[in-house]
Formats: structure tokens, sequence, C-alpha cells
DNA sequence: GAAATTCACGAAATCGGTTTCGTGTTGACA
DNA sequence: TGTCAACACGAAACCGATTTCGTGAATTTC
């Protein structure tokens, strides 16, 4: 490894001491003018770069915020990702990112090792199994330490802390009107199991609308998505009813609708009309083209991190947990019948 | 902010000297028995953890992996990270995620954050832009300083490290040779400009295939991409020609391919066959799915982390770049016809 | 010409750990 | 009883910066 320059360095090379070198680099008025040339074209000329390490120790800040996702190929956490980059390093952030992979253990164990001084603060979306378990001491640990924190999308009441969600609730209920209002009159909908919580208040929208509607909602209907088995024969007992419409909660299952709807010989959107959640490259690019709930991740991304970052500068502040709902909209496109 | 608990606190509390206080934590056989319980409990009970920034300052290194990508809302790019944290996290380390946007400035910048010391090496594929530019400046300073650095995907011959790429040539040939063999006759191209590489070498391949099997290349059946510009209407030329098969090297490519194909009522994969790059969600979920090369991007995240961590680790060794070629499948769907 | 400022710089503490080296106490052994 | 090793712990240097405070010399002020 080549001999790396460190302010000392230059104060040996030049005959001063590292106090003035800082300074000078600092351009500071204690400084004599010739003095200070000398070291700043010296330090220019050997290219040197303040060690962030030693910086980072002495302010007792790292600027780096550290982002743990459950998964990362799935449209609408890369889009989260981008936003909460992009606005991170406007303010002159950084992101460390991981990912928890839907499992508890690792979640934990990250936490426990970004929590020991290397982030300022952190932006998580809670894994599944975590959601299941019920289990969240390791992230009220992690607020009574007055570590900065903000959850989104899937968050959870028992942790007290600063939380951006979708408004799933209106979402859900959106797209099942839609379904409605377009004539559907038998309306399936693909979920998760009721621990997953956005799933669950997406169904609470889809529930709102078919009362509102004086549609009777019939459990029969309602297909709670078990991952760890085969996907399309789950969904495949929903044609077994008559339905003429499916509201999915994501957009793999969405596809996964559509293609089934298809096999069976189904006209899409004639016989059957489909909308999906996650405005992602599936729901674009499928044919046909799938009428979906836009989530704005990007912004979702942009306002957790300015969240965040308000956090963490602001540390003096009465602490009073703000929940951010972000609205989301109906992205009409070829899976559904126009409305009339 | 709550009193961080360190060694200092403990020592006071405790009457004893730091170094007492470390060598219990880390189990030294200098401390008594009874000492290094007192002191283990006590830590254990307040919840100590050792402050990660002292440490990397000390021992000089972060565990810490910096990695730049152009864009991440992209099937390959979010499997490349998957597999780079998949190993970086077996062997103890953390990465952190930037992005140049395909951004020549934001690339330079990002480096120069990068290289003062957070992070123990680096894993960047390059921004279109710098490949336009031919500019690699900022790549070559930091070699130069013995900064670890692995380049995967998009590479140049002009900066002296280690590298992943995928068999570029050889897929673009596979997916060509299975054109002509299932009986294509006009084969076109849906390509980017020749400035990216892997544009350029999947072309290559292209030509390869062609002139073996006796096929006249024709200019006009290649067609470069410029993103700025509407996708569809450049692909639309393609059509003008009497075409029965294309090679597109992207997904998006194949979806505005197949998308126009049926536009113009032909079928899929009777009248025209169509074979993409990337397995991602769209070529399995479109329908019908696309053929398409899998370029393996979790191995190759794999592939370069590991490089990366050895030169991490084994900094004296002589430098002897090493370039590691990931061969790639062709993975048959619905979009092309069966091989006779 | 003595006192007060200003100027330009250095010594040392600090951030939170690790590690080397030194030292006082104890026990064993001759 | 004197010697020496083993034991248990502390002092201080170190990683690479910043920053407070102090100080000698030059300059200004009365």
């Amino acid at each position: 490894m080549k001999q790396k320059i460190t302010i000392k360095t230059i104060a040996r090379e030049l005959g001063v001491s590292t106090s003035t070198v800082s300074k000078a680099l600092n351009d500071s008025h204690e400084i004599g003018k010739e003095t200070k040339d000398k070291i700043q074209s010296f330090a220019n000329h050997y290219n040197y770069k303040p060690n962030s390490l030693a910086l980072q120790l002495r302010n007792q800040k790292t600027k780096v915020i550290g982002v743990i996702l459950p998964k990362i190929v799935h449209h609408f956490f890369s889009t989260v990702i981008m936003g909460i980059e992009s606005y991170a390093n406007e303010k002159g952030y950084h992101i460390m990112v991981c990912f928890s992979n839907e499992d508890y253990q690792k979640e934990v164990e990250t936490l426990r090792v970004l929590s020991n001084g290397s982030v300022d603060g952190l932006i998580v979306s809670i894994a599944n199994e975590t959601l299941e378990n019920k289990d969240f001491s390791h992230f009220i640990d992690l607020v009574e330490e007055d570590i900065p924190l903000v959850l989104f999308d899937r968050v959870v009441d028992d942790i007290l802390c600063d939380k951006i969600v979708v408004d799933d609730v209106g979402a859900g209920y959106k797209a099942t009107k839609y379904l409605v209002d377009i004539g559907c009159k038998k309306i399936g909908m693909i979920t998760t199991p009721d621990h997953v919580s956005v799933g669950a208040l997406r169904r609470l929208g889809y529930e709102k609308a078919l009362i509102e509607s004086y549609v009777k909602t019939d459990k029969n209907l309602i297909i709670k998505i078990d991952e760890k088995q085969d996907i399309k024969k789950q969904i495949e007992q929903l044609f077994e009813q008559n339905i003429d419409g499916v509201f999915a909660v994501n957009e793999i299952y969405a596809a996964n609708t559509m293609r089934i709807a298809k096999e069976k010989g189904l006209n899409i959107p004639n016989d059957i009309s489909i909308i999906g959640f996650t405005d992602g490259l599936i729901s674009e690019y499928s044919s046909p083209s799938i009428t979906t709930i836009a989530q704005h991740g990007f912004t979702m991304g942009r306002q957790a991190v300015e969240l965040l970052i308000e956090r963490i500068e602001n540390e003096t502040e009465v602490f009073n947990p703000k929940k951010i709902v972000i609205s989301s909209d109906l992205k009409l496109r070829e899976s559904t019948k126009p409305s009339s």
C-alpha cells in the first residue's frame, strides 16, 4: 500500500505543527498568507484528502444513513432507494444499504451492527417474518437509544417513531370502487396473509368500497397468498367462481392473474378487469398493460429521508413522532374497461 | 441525546482503567476472572457497544465496500447488488450503495468522496456518459492510490484493475445462432450506441453468428437506440423491413419490439421470433413470455465482491489484474419457435 | 519607552477504542 | 529469607483529524 498522506506528513515535511496545517487547510485567519499558500499547494500537489473516519469520530457524526429493506429485486423498493439516495445526496449524506431478506434474525443482526455509531440514523421497512412474529423489541431498543429511525411502507404502531406510509386503505378503496363503477359484479381480491399490514389495509379499502356499493363481501373471493406455496395454483381457486374483476395487492399477483385468465380463454378487459399494485415495469410492458395503483416510491423515499435528516439535525427538539401518508393514484391502462 | 456509554464510562464507574476494561471485554488472559466478570456484566447490563468509528480509525479499515451503479431500477443491477450484499455479508462487510445516474460528474464526485477512507474498496459499473466521454482519469487516480477496485459489466481496458464481465460476444452469438437455427432468415438487432461496450460486444456476437451461417449482415437491420428519443419510433423503423427475428440487448427493447409486432398483427413466435437480454420480471411475465439471455447477476455480484475482498485482505501481493468472464445462458420461453 | 494589541503559530486535549510496556504484589522455590 | 516468575492491572502512545488556549515576537498606542 502506498503511504497515505496525512496532516502529520505535511507538518513534518514542511516543518510546521499539525495544528498549523489543519488551520491552513481550513483557511483560518490565524495563519499567515505565506504559510497558508505553502501548505495548501503542498497538500494539493500530493492530493491530500482528510481522513473521513477521523472527522467522523471527532464530530460524532458520519453523514451516513442506514437503509434496511426486505428485498430489492422489486420495483417499489428500487424506486424508494432512488428517492432516498436522491435527497440524501442533496443534503450531503450517503446511504448504507442492507437487506433483511424478509428474515427476522438478519434484521436484528443488521440493526445491531448499524447502531454502533456507523450511521446517523436509519430508514427501515420491516421484514415479513418480523411482522409475523410481532417481536419488535430490536426496534424499540433502538428508539430508546435515541437513534433516529424512520419506518416506511411496512410499519407498526408498537414502535414510536416517524413513519411514511401509502394510503393503503384509500388505494384499495379507489381500485375497488373503479371496478364497481365500470360494472364489475363479482370482484375478487388477491392479497397477502393478515400479518402483512399493507395487505390487510388494502383489503379494508376493498371491503369499504364494496359495502358502500351495497355489494355483499364474500370471504371466498379473497385469496391470501402463501408465498411458500405455488402462487398460480392458489390464484386459480379464485377462478372457480364467476368473477369479472380482480384487485391484486402487487404486480406479480396481477400478472399471474392475467396469465391464468388468458389461459382460461377470458378476454381482458371485456370478460374480466384486473387492477394491480405498484407501477412497475411488468404492469407497463405486459400486454395488455395493467391498470395499477402507483405508489410513488420515489416520493416516499425522499420524504422518509427528509424526515430522518430533520430528526438527526435537530435532535434537541421534543420528540413527537410524525406519520406521513402518501396518496396513491390509479393509473389506468388496458387491463380494465374504460369508465363510461 | 441519551449519554452514550463508552469504555471510559465503564472504567470510571467501576474504578478501573480503560485498558483493563478493553482487555476484559476482549476476554484477555491478562485480566483476573473476578474483574472480568464484573466488567462484562456491567457492560452487558448497560448494553455497551464498542464505537465502530474508533475501531475503524485504529485498524485502518472500515469493513465497508462502496458500490457505484449507473441505476438500480433495473433487474440486472438489482440482482448484482443482492449478490454483492450476500457475499459481503458472509465475510463481515457492509455495502455503501451510490448511484451515478449515468452522469459523469456525479460519478467523479462519488468516487472522490468514497475514496477518503470511508470504504476499503470499490465495485463500480461505469456510467454511460463516462463511456461516451472516454475520460477515465478518476478511475486511474484511484488505482494509483492503491484503493482496491473491481469493475463489472461495463468495463474498459484503460483502467488497470480486476474486472467481471459477462461473455457478451458469446451471448450475442448464442442468441443469434438460435434464431438462425429455428429458421429465421432476416434477423434484426436492437442495440445501444457504440460507446456502450456491452452493446458493441453483443453486436459482434450477432455478426459472428450471421457470418458463420453465410448470412450477409445488413447495416439497416441494426438499430442503435438513442434513449433520449422515443424508443418505439426507432424500433418501428426495423419493421419496415421484412424481418422474422429480433435480438434486443435488453428487456425493455425486447418488450417494446414485441408490442410493436403485436400491433402490426404479427404472430409471435410464428411470424417473428424475439430474444431479449436480462432475465427479469418483464421477460418472465409478459405474454408471450420472452426468450432471453440470463446474465446471472447474482453470481456476478458475488464474484466481484469475492475478488475485491481478496484484494483488500492480501494487499501485499503483486498486482496482477484478473478478468473473470461469466457465461450466460439462453433461457427459452414463448417468444421464439421451439428448435426443431 | 513602557504597556497593550495584534499576529502567527505550537502544545495539548479530544473523539473511543487497542496495545505495548511497565510495575507492584503474590507465591514458589532454593 | 532472598530471588524470580507469574499474575493482574495501569500509564501512555496511537489512529487522524479539530480546536482551545497559550506564548513569543512584532507592532501599535499613550
